[in-house]
DNA sequence: TTAAAAAACTTTCTAATGGTAAGTATTTCA
DNA sequence: TGAAATACTTACCATTAGAAAGTTTTTTAA
């Protein structure tokens, strides 16, 4: 155990606290007291761990993005088949414990960080970037290598215009809707002739049930969040 | 003439400098001071224009969506055929005057007001829904009705995705790339026996053609930023 | 033309904010 | 045990958003 256990505790409380008031009052809203006010701490203590306002967004933003990447971790080690793990990734970017309109608003509110912050910059090329390298894999059985580049490319920027969408609307945000559209998306990119359509649904259906068990669970929330955290 | 013309000149000014402060700090580099400064007033000028900071970004969100639709507006004059003016409004979406690395990051930057602010709330959604209406209205020519939405829709999304991307990369944005993104959306997406791939393409040209003389104008460029400001 | 009403602009002040610095208390470990 | 590191606190500062009250300029209408 490293010697600054404390630390790693403190500031996945802290950055959990940012979290919770991105989401309450937006990113402009968010003040270091407010923070501190909802992690039951002082200011002070905020500024201890986090060098400044920025790194603390940075671990905020890191948390957010790593709830998602640890989801498909997840799903992966049930996915068995390439319709398998395509669905795993689609069913973990949209399921509705991380895709809500909570969430979905702070991530919006968070990513107007990136422009101006290299290390978030950093982080949220890594993410597209697994995910787009996640989804070129799996598509590569049902396509050959340079149209499921682009077919990957395009599906992963459907996820984020998804996102900002749902973060964008005032209305609730629906996870069946959200992985529709990338069905219907699969469905035109991908030849019918070179899938199976029942080992196709077969898989969704599985994936969404393993899903509604795994990432629900308490464990699996519980481990996200102490692993999340730098 | 309004008896207000001076408050319309100063808050077109002042949503301009607030724009450009915006893309050189990021929205929390952006204060009152900077803005007035860059503008070549005082705080207090900004401040009696704009009944609060909320309120000036609400008017700088309006520009920069503006800034879009006014082009589509434009470009549409110049389409006769569906196909036209498709891409009429795709180009005005990624039109290199308009999409580049500073305006996608302003736009990232911005978007995080929406979700804690009303005002910016309905101007997004109103542009989405006219971006998607538009894009709708020109499908029907290719695709059964409820098919032509679920593309509109899809299409749409898209084009959000792939600012946000442009805005998130560090890198240069090429408008050229976004365009044949959407191109290869489209052609996925549209039964090719329903079109004709040569007025196709031949629309795609004389569109881009159109653009690169009637949306680089200087005499658009102005008009344009007149009219946007309320 | 001129008085007064309205709008444009300035100045001054305040509470809140991010951040620093200089402390004290607690833990760790040699 | 005792000193070095870490955790936390407090007091402070410069900047910020915004309010309030003032002054100047422009409109309007008698």
């Amino acid at each position: 155990m490293r010697s600054s256990s404390i630390r790693t505790i403190r500031r996945a409380e802290l950055s959990k606290a940012a979290f919770e008031a991105v989401i309450k009052f937006g990113l402009r809203g968010t003040t270091l007291d407010k923070v501190g006010e909802i992690a039951g701490v002082s200011k002070g203590v905020v500024l201890h761990h986090f060098k400044d306002k920025s790194s603390l967004l940075e671990a905020v933003f890191r948390r957010s993005n790593g709830l998602l990447s640890e989801s498909v971790v997840e799903l992966y080690r049930f996915a068995e088949t390439p319709y398998e793990r395509l669905w795993a990734i689609i069913v973990a970017n949209f399921f509705d414990t991380i895709f809500n309109r909570r969430v979905c608003q702070a991530w919006v509110s968070l990513i107007s960080e990136v422009p101006h912050n290299k290390q978030c910059q950093r982080i949220q090329i890594a993410c597209n970037q697994r995910n787009q390298s996640n989804l070129k894999h799996e598509i590569k059985h049902f396509l050959p290598k340079a149209e499921a580049l682009l077919a990957a490319r395009h599906l992963s920027v459907l996820i984020d215009g998804l996102w900002v969408r749902a973060g964008l609307l005032s209305s609730n945000v629906s996870s069946n809707n959200a992985i529709s559209e990338m069905e219907y998306a699969i469905n035109k990119l991908l030849p019918s002739d070179a899938m199976d359509v029942e080992k196709h649904k077969a898989a969704r259906n599985k994936i969404e049930t393993v899903a509604s068990i795994s990432l629900s669970s308490k464990a699996f929330q519980k481990q996200t969040l102490e692993v999340i955290n730098c």
